[in-house]
DNA sequence: TTGTATGCGTTATCAC
DNA sequence: GTGATAACGCATACAA
């Protein structure tokens, strides 16, 4: 192992203070041109980094931010999240910050991480991903002024916090509008039960694209928990109506999957999140922009972090539809 | 936000001096009892816990672990590495540490970024997914007498570090064994060119086994990069010999999907590490034991910390296998 | 512009 | 068994 290399080493290399060290680190305008030159050059020499403990002692930053990760919930969606901290670490360690992850069973525990977190490693700021209806983990850090973004915006006060999200309605309106370009009319919406904002907002898409093409979405509007039975029934209680659907826009590739296999490979179908398992079947699917949502959220978190602490910022970001074999 | 609660604070309360109540934390033996209690009680009551930086400043422990996350792949196997974090994270927090993440484009970056979260972070340990034959990042770690565990044993030299690996080859030769056992005897195996141990290691077990029970794995074997039209093209190369197989046993998921297709669905297939594509598509599937495997890596990196660094230690899982539709 | 002194919260060394 | 003191590496207010 390397000797350790500390300010004062960098300091007694260099010929200068301690102190004219710290400030070509700090403060790098007010030294001179070039005593910041020796410095520099004795900083790149010695291998110098600052030690992260000493300096959060005395700032009482820690330069990390903390993200949940969750067990592969459903299966199917896991990569979801996988894309979205991959992006994470990237767009964090390039501004300086470093991401660390903690696990929770529920809203309860989460809270009680949040705390000990703090108190233990004074993280500096929160990444949520998905918020709920009167979120109390959201709640909990706004009340103790911890800054926090989330990815998914809060559906009972849409300016209470800052937030990224994807435009999912206009996710399902460009599928619903590329199945009504190549033919179709009669398009069935598989969704979630509804209460969910995400599927709700979903939904909307595909029935507001409906109602602008002068098509009528009633009675094509089936609703079920994700999974890929739920999306098989859904699909065949479709197919047994009077008028059936010709097509599927479907809230998950979950569901997707299984009113594929209900309509025997002869309908349309798209799905949402572009998951692995779409990729691998063909199926045409929603993608959301994870990569960028992920930086967007380090940005408004540190702008939080290092700027003024006044007003919320909101970033909605567009989806895009790929287009594969069964749509 | 609370009142920030240090030592002092405690042993104010508690009415004792700091020492004391450092000397409850880390030495509670040579503390009397009455007053052990009335500072524990003190803790409770106050809500304290140990500053990190600070304690690691003094003692030079982080109590940080890091492992890098990459984006995936190939696509079909990124819930794998998903599965593993979960399970890395939830192991480390029950011992008192958290995970830090990083990303990396090689070898060389990665090694980098070591040096880096050394000198910045003073990271305790890393856990590396993967290795491959004489591995830089494993040579520059050890050198460096930086703790650090593998997940995959190093293919040229097995007891160099501490490793947790599956057993891969006991993965292919318990999918091979079911297929024979339900009537097949010309199974083929569709695998990754030689070369890469884990490949290797997974066609081994399905050659051992087909010739434990007499049948002839010669002209069975094939070899492509990992991808659904690879396995798709190696299935219906097999196909097309003049005795075909009736049976695939697949390096991967993603092979094995494209086997699937290529076979029409008429042929018994067996893919690897039980990913969310094989749960949607029936697929049946070697599964590995990811959060076991995730925490006996933590569990080996902390011995390595707080026991004697004296040995390595290697710990090798049994695989199991998901019997679906498909075999 | 540069140098000096001090404290962040903790633990280790030493007297008591 | 308990309490004072120093030190970890850094950044800031202040004096030179």
């Amino acid at each position: 192992m390397a000797e350790k290399v500390t300010i004062a080493t960098v300091a007694a290399y260099a010929q200068v203070s301690r102190q004219t060290v710290s400030n070509v680190l700090n403060s790098p305008h007010i030294v001179r041109d070039e005593t910041r030159r020796r410095v520099e050059e004795a900083i790149a020499t010695l291998g110098y980094r600052a030690n992260q403990a000493a300096r959060q002692m005395r700032t009482g930053r820690s330069h990390l931010l903390a993200v949940r990760i969750e067990p592969t919930r459903d299966g199917i969606n896991g990569s979801v999240l996988d894309r979205f901290l991959h992006g994470m670490t990237f767009a964090a360690a390039a501004a300086g910050y470093r991401v660390m992850l903690y696990t929770a069973d529920d809203d309860r525990d989460e809270i009680k991480t949040f705390d000990n977190l703090l108190a233990s490693y004074d993280l500096d700021g929160f990444v949520l991903t998905g918020t709920d209806h009167g979120d109390v983990r959201t709640r909990w850090l706004a009340e103790r002024d911890v800054p926090f973004v989330t990815f998914g915006r809060p559906w009972d006060a849409p300016e209470r916090h800052s937030w990224v999200d994807v435009d999912n309605a206009a996710g399902t309106a460009q599928a619903t509008r590329r199945l009504i370009e190549t033919g179709h009319r009669r398009i069935a919406f598989v969704g979630w039960p509804a209460g969910s904002g995400v599927g709700d907002d979903r939904r909307d898409g595909w029935q507001r694209t409906m109602k602008a093409y002068d098509l009528d979405p009633t009675g094509l509007d089936r609703g079920a928990p994700d999974g890929i039975a739920q999306g098989a029934d859904c699909a065949r209680d479709l197919l047994t109506t009077p008028d059936p659907p010709t097509a599927f826009v479907c809230v998950s590739d979950s569901l997707a999957l299984g009113a594929l296999q209900a309509a025997g490979g002869r309908k349309a179908v798209t799905g949402f999140d572009d998951t692995p398992v779409a990729q691998a079947i063909g199926l045409t699917s929603v993608s959301q922009p994870l990569a960028d949502a992920a930086a967007r959220c380090i940005d408004l978190l540190i702008h939080h972090l290092d700027g003024a602490p006044t007003g919320t910022h909101q970033v909605l970001l567009q989806p895009s539809l790929v287009v594969r074999t069964t749509a």
